[in-house]
Order: C-alpha cells, then structure tokens, then sequence
DNA sequence: CTAAAATCTCCAGCGACTGGAGGATCAAGA
DNA sequence: TCTTGATCCTCCAGTCGCTGGAGATTTTAG
C-alpha cells in the first residue's frame, strides 16, 4: 500500500543515475547540500528527478573541483533565477584561472619527468631533474608560490 | 653555548623559506617525510639547507596534486641517486602515466569551465551558462562524466 | 515463507592538514 | 639583570569531504 505519487526513486536508483554514492548522497543532506529527503511510509528516503538534477550538478561541480562551499552559493543562485549571475561567473573565473596554472604546473613537470624516463636509459637517476624541479622555486613558470 | 655549526634554521625560519606552515612541517616530520630533525639543546628542531630543499619539494609535489605516498617514492628516489636504471624507470614511468592523466583531465575541465565562463552573459542567472552547464549532464564535452 | 538485498541510524576513520591549550625557552630592550 | 614578547615544545581536537562498518529493519524475489 505504497503511495506511488508518479515515479518515485530510492537511494540507491538515484546512487545509479548520478553515481554519487550512497553514503555520499546522505553526507550531502547531512550538510545542507541536498534538502531533507521526504520519507516512505518506512523512513526510506525517496527522491524524484529534481533530486537527479541536483545531485547531478553537485557532483558535476565537485568534479570540477568545486568546494562545497562555492557550490552551495552557486546552488543558491541556480535556486534563484532572476538573480545577476555575476557572482557565479566570478566564482567560475577564479577556478578557470586555478585549473589553468595547475595545467601549466603539471606539464613543466611531465616534461622532466619525460626526460628523466628517456634519460634513465642508460644514465642513472642521478641525471633526474624531477627532483629540481620540485624543490627549486626558479623552475616554476609562475610567482605565486 | 649553542654550537652553531654553520647556519641553522629554526622551524620558524624553514616554515618561511619554503611557505610550509610550522604544524605541517611537525606533521611531515611525523609521519615519516621529513626525517626526525636534530634538536638543540632545548628541545628545538634545527634545519639547514637541505632541509630547505626536501622540504619546496614536497610543497611542490603536494601543490601539484601527488598525495604523500607518491611523494614519499619520488623522495626514496631523490635520496639514492646511484639507483640501478630499471627500478627507478619503472616508478617514473608510473608517475608520468599519472601526470599526463591528470593533465588530460584538467583540459576537459578547463574547456568545460571556460565554456560556462564564456557563455556567461553576464545578466541574468536565466541565461547563466555556469548553472546550466553544471546542471544538466548534457552540456558536457566529453563521456567521462 | 524465507532468504537476500536494500535501507535506516550512528559512529568511527581516512588523508592532509590546522590550530588551540598550556608550558618552556630565547632574544632584546630598559 | 630583569622582563616582556616572540618563538618553540607536546598533545590533542577539529576541519573537509567523504567512506565504510555495525546492527536493526524493511522490501522484494523465488
């Protein structure tokens, strides 16, 4: 004697669609992430597509490095349609300008590796520049550290 | 009566030169990546040069994402320069796998973000692209996610 | 009807720090 | 010389973002 509204999904279907796991999904409502999930008859959790979209922009967010406090801003804003989206592009510069210098970062430091790899052919790590690069500040391409 | 052999550092001074925090420097300490530093009559670790440059390499190896495992080989490799080729190869190997994945996953998450920052109108959130983007699986470049 | 699967809550732990409490020690100025 | 403030010590608890186990219940498939 389920009330079956129209198709309603538990945590684990919505585990599987977003794949975001459980213990996750539950973490998130803990936070304030997601809302309280309306419960079953049972205190099941049961979950609708909304739920989906949300979920999956958290996880969508998280993926792209977001901190859980920037997506709860952003969660604000996308809660909030009429709102200037100017804080949200702020948001997402500051991250663009993080993704590329840690790009920047790692390929300095690919290159090295490369070359201690093909070095190490017939020489010893004692050619290795790996090192040098990590521990010496005037390798790096850019000042902020 | 401090024997001063050349120069030492204080944690203080380390924790300046290499922009690790001083609770970091006795956490490294701690769990074995930085070796027990030697102590002064009172108690207090020195450090000297060498110190210095253990410690901006692991700074940079964290900044750069590696997590303290790897570190801790690409250290062992760092500390014994006269290695036999094959047993270094096959660690660096591994590591540029690991770099050059993260850098292919760090470029999808820039196009992704630069197309939100880009598409961004900068007027309302109902033509924000940064929220639908990171709402709707559909907007993404690429299958991973 | 029963056994397996899914769910619940609570709680503990992870990695990698971060910071406070409470106490000792050092460096410099009056 | 004294004293004040900065620095250091250890220990321990908290942070973030999960992750998983224990033990109890409930649903579902055969």
């Amino acid at each position: 004697m389920t009330a079956m509204p129209t198709s309603t999904l538990a945590i684990g279907a919505l585990a599987k669609r977003t794949g975001v796991k459980i213990p996750t999904i539950r973490y998130y409502e803990s936070i304030g992430l997601l809302p309280e999930a309306p419960r079953t008859g049972s205190n099941r959790r049961s979950y609708d597509e909304a739920s989906v979209r949300r979920l999956r922009f958290i996880r969508h967010a998280r993926e792209l490095g977001f901190e859980v406090e920037a997506i709860r801003q952003l969660l604000t804003l996308a809660d909030d349609p009429g709102r200037p989206c100017r804080e949200a592009d702020v948001l997402a510069r500051a991250h663009l300008a993080e993704i590329e210098s840690r790009i920047t970062r790692l390929e300095a430091l690919r290159d090295e590796v490369r070359r201690m790899v093909e070095g190490c052919a017939q020489d010893q790590v004692r050619s290795c520049h790996v090192i040098e690069v990590l521990a010496d500040h005037a390798h790096c391409l850019h000042d902020r550290h």
